[in-house]
DNA sequence: GCTTACTAGTTTCATTTGAAACTATCTAGC
DNA sequence: GCTAGATAGTTTCAAATGAAACTAGTAAGC
């Protein structure tokens, strides 16, 4: 674990136990940088979709899961999205508000809804989708080809480090990971 | 492996200009992705931060940044942690409150103050730093060390591309990027 | 030296967020 | 079928956020 160390400058200091802090960069270092990356790539989506479409992120977010996997409850969607059920609740609100999903009864459970997207909703979708894979793509404009596969490997390596775990959550996938609670 | 398909009907759509959507995954998507990845990293380590040292995010960039470049103003804080000038404010009123950050008269501007880390506050870093450091190495582990080269450097190259630029703003460097407002 | 325009940092206010409480329903044990 | 506990989804409340207003000081033109 302590194995790691990038140490690469000379200079560092003695820290207790022998253990050295290599001179700590918070521009160097990952979580601070993923932050802000991600963090830039956000800002600059949720203006698109704030502004062109009055979209919030998690409205987004629902509205693509929903086009993709049609008929999902609110808790799914949660899990899908890795949104907290009320930040779902609420998206889902403005969403069935402005008609783009549609609610109907679970038919096992009333206290659900089965969720999808109206025709205005999947019209609406159609619209945005391009403009954000045009804006990933311009993204990933930077690196060559090879090096964009090597980036998602390498995405996908840590990111299943985490337990985050790619999973389409199909449907069936209960209480896998804990949600956001 | 197959799309997941609750419901298979056509299975793509057209979309205006013979550009067909390809089937749009969130969990493909790489604001998606980033966001959720660096959403992960940092609400497991602001708990360590929070929990144990009662610091809050922005104080611990404020914190890093002064360690490693003494002397800084507020303002120049803000460029150098990518945080807003509020957050900054805040930050540090909290850690000047505390006594970790010592502020001083500026020698030509009266409107700001020089900062610099007391020795309590240095000595919290030190403490701190060994633990994000090794929490770092933990996420990073999944990779071997090749792959960690070449994700940073990857890395590296998509900041680039957004103007992020990698300057640990070198106390001279002025008005080289807005701020956040 | 005054007036005008600008900048550093703080405060105010409205919005966003998520945890905890709550309501309604479901499931299991009896 | 009735109670006890779990779960789906909403509401409430308090904390975090950031834009805009504000305060205090600086710089430049005259």
């Amino acid at each position: 674990m302590d194995t790691v160390q990038t140490r690469k400058g000379s200079s560092r200091q003695r820290n207790g136990a022998g253990k050295s802090t290599r001179e700590f960069k918070l521009h160097a270092f990952l979580p601070y940088r993923l932050n802000r990356l991600a963090g830039h790539l956000s800002k600059a989506l949720s203006a698109v979709y704030q502004e062109r479409f009055d979209l919030s992120i998690p409205q987004w977010r629902v509205l693509a899961t929903l086009q993709a996997e049609p008929g999902l409850t609110a808790r799914d969607l949660a899990s899908a999205t890795s949104l907290d059920k009320v930040s779902v609740s609420r998206a889902l609100a403005g969403l069935v508000d402005r008609e783009l999903v549609q609610r109907s009864p679970h038919r096992h459970d009333a206290r659900s809804s089965i969720l999808r997207l109206s025709r205005r909703g999947t019209a609406l979708f159609r619209r945005i989708a391009p403009l954000a894979l045009a804006r990933e793509a311009h993204w990933l404009a930077p690196l060559s080809l090879r090096e964009r596969d090597q980036f998602l490997r390498l995405l996908a390596k840590l990111e299943a480090g985490l337990e985050i775990i790619e999973v389409p959550p199909t449907q069936s996938v209960r209480g896998a990971q804990g949600s956001a609670a």
